[in-house]
DNA sequence: CCATGCTAGATTATCGATAATCGATTGCTA
DNA sequence: TAGCAATCGATTATCGATAATCTAGCATGG
């Protein structure tokens, strides 16, 4: 309730280069991604004017722009609610990603040895997280398969990537999967194969094996 | 600049379920549509807001959620404007849009007959049109895709499908293709190939004359 | 007891006005 | 005349207040 919010820009008027709304959609971005709105959460706008110390305006923009990318949902004269996805919503999301990944991979396939030092640190990073701490495994592997995808090339994939929120749903994936008890271990495994025919630039041993990464996530979905 | 546009709710204040914001905000998708504010027309609000007789905060709500679905760029205090693609960007969406269809046409194939008779009828009006008005023509191949696209029976698909703009687009590649003289007889004959495959429930082979589609394509951008 | 209508409180939608910022122009100086 | 700063008109950003609408709860009548 306090205001733990950004600074309402409390004297200098100039040198803060962004807007009120913009500071304020990503908070609300934030604040949605760590859970602190979960789905569902009705989001009221003089409730958050006040917060923010700042008129009901910005705050009707950024949640405008949140409705317009597909985070949140408003009704007439019933206010804005964080968009909370179904399971056939999140299987069929999986779908397009999977897609799209495994052509990226084939786009990716003749990139640059860069593209590969940070795949190989990203899938580090996963291998390490994996037993300890399934959060910072999630960031690593999210890490992993958007930067495979920028390796594509293609900036349209990438805008759509960012656009399903798979940072988000990731977590959610996550602890389905942590939930059911299921190891992290043969992710980290299938994620090398795929790292290693990536280096080998063989197209479809990569492509293969990024379909299987993903079966494996969607048996998560199937399994309620 | 005369009021052409939305009435400004003259009397019955009730009965009109939709609110200024959103009227306002397809009249504006339905400018961008037809070409009436081409690439780069910047939309000033206040000027806006005269023409359709409302104030300030619904014209910017509009934008914003158009903004959020990357319709138009706004930068601070520099306004807002109709994004146009540059012809890489315009590759790149059908390089996801190809990606997309071709996974499409496989979910597609053990569809009901229903899908098959629209795609059918969506042809005949291609196939019809194809010589005489290109505008119908590529009305016609839009709904053509955008019903295989549904009948994946993904909505995440229809949802970037719809998001990427394509009834938009495919009027600048038609465009495109028919000022460089290509004719439009190549296209409607590989749709009936398409078309004779995914009622044959042919997967590898739809998706490959899909590929072929797509390709020709291409090959419009390619020719700058 | 149920259905209907009404009122109060909460919330969103819109307004009109003001502040902040930008781009171009003008006028001054050297 | 080139450079530069002050200024002006246009435009966006934000504000505070008001109108419209929704929901829930209560009252009323059958």
């Amino acid at each position: 309730m306090a205001k733990t919010a950004l600074k309402p820009v409390p004297k200098e008027p100039a040198l803060d280069r962004t807007c009120m709304r913009d500071r304020i959609r990503e908070m609300l971005v934030a604040r949605i991604l760590d859970g602190k709105y979960p789905a569902g959460t009705q989001l009221k706008e003089l409730a958050l004017a006040r917060e923010f110390n700042v008129s009901q305006a910005p705050i009707r923009e950024a949640l405008r722009e949140l409705e317009g990318s597909g985070l949140v949902t408003s009704e007439r004269y019933r206010g804005t609610r964080v968009r909370g996805a179904d399971v056939d919503e999140m299987r069929e999301s999986y779908e397009l990603r999977a897609t799209l990944e495994v052509r990226a991979v084939e786009l990716a396939i003749p990139c640059a040895p860069e593209v590969i030092v940070d795949l190989e640190q990203f899938h580090r990073d996963m291998a390490d997280a994996a037993a300890r701490d399934s959060e910072r495994y999630i960031d690593a592997a999210v890490r992993f398969h958007r930067r495979l995808t920028e390796a594509s090339g293609n900036r349209v994939f990438v805008t759509v990537w960012d656009s399903l929120h798979f940072d988000i749903r990731g977590r959610i994936v996550l602890r389905r999967m942590v939930a059911r008890g299921s190891s992290l271990a043969p992710q980290v495994k299938m994620h090398r194969e795929l790292l290693d025919r990536i280096r080998a630039k063989d197209v479809p041993g990569a492509q293969q094996m990024m379909r299987k990464v993903f079966a494996r996530v969607d048996d998560a979905f199937r399994r309620h």
